[in-house]
DNA sequence: GTTGTATTCAACCAATTAGTTGAGGACGAT
DNA sequence: ATCGTCCTCAACTAATTGGTTGAATACAAC
């Protein structure tokens, strides 16, 4: 099993959860420290602290040290890593039914001219 | 909580399987029955009706009746959505750190012409 | 060195989840 | 009507997860 399918794992599943979505909204204006992190929310510090570590651990955020706080730092490459992934496979979706649809149309066309309304093309 | 609120959770939890992710790639290239689908691993059938009703709940697929059979349908559109939420903020966050980047370079840009080496800038 | 602040670690609990096996439902073919 | 096929439902288990509280660490300031 390739590495990065372990990161994407870690990746999906941290945005799987709200909390932890409306913190990476938050860290993408600006830096911020758990403490402040953990403000507007009505759960512990600490239940605060694993999510971040959780968003650490899939790559999401880095943290650096000042002192004794733990500035978190949202790292945009890992949201790139994840859209990429998406977009491979919603493109390919999205270019199949296109080219689906258009022979349908094509084949309801013909039908059209030539009065048939229930036929094989054999 | 927003209705989309929800919607975010159920699609990015079903993608953090790797085994759901493998199921989204196939179904970019082609629609397939549920016993297609489970024919290459080494879990069981009813594992991976399951999974697919993970993907369903979560509006990545959807299902058609033929017969018994249940042809299974990625939705491109539900994977839109979730590139649209991840693309918000990472084009926020790398906006943010571009202009950063260029105030820093700007800075040691004029230290350089003053030629100060570690100084406040009041 | 003692105090205060910012954060993490540890142990625990309830809920969820990915897997199993076994039974059952829906449908086509004979 | 019965048989085989495709699939889901139900009940169970083991592992993971999001939350809690209490103790410990790291550092600045006094």
């Amino acid at each position: 099993m390739g590495d990065s399918t372990k990161q994407l794992d870690r990746a999906f599943a941290a945005l799987a959860d709200p909390t932890r979505r409306d913190l990476v909204a938050r860290l993408s204006i600006a830096d911020a420290t758990v403490g402040e992190l953990a403000e507007p929310y009505d759960v512990s510090l600490q239940a605060i602290s694993k999510h971040v570590k959780v968003l650490e651990d899939a790559g999401l955020v880095t943290r650096s040290k000042d002192a004794q706080r733990r500035p978190v730092h949202l790292n945009p490459e890992a949201l790139d890593l994840m859209t990429q992934w998406i977009e491979r496979y919603r493109r390919d979706a999205e270019a199949r039914y296109r080219r689906l649809d258009a022979l349908l149309a094509r084949t309801a066309q013909d039908d059209e001219e030539r009065g048939t309304d229930k036929e094989q093309a054999s």
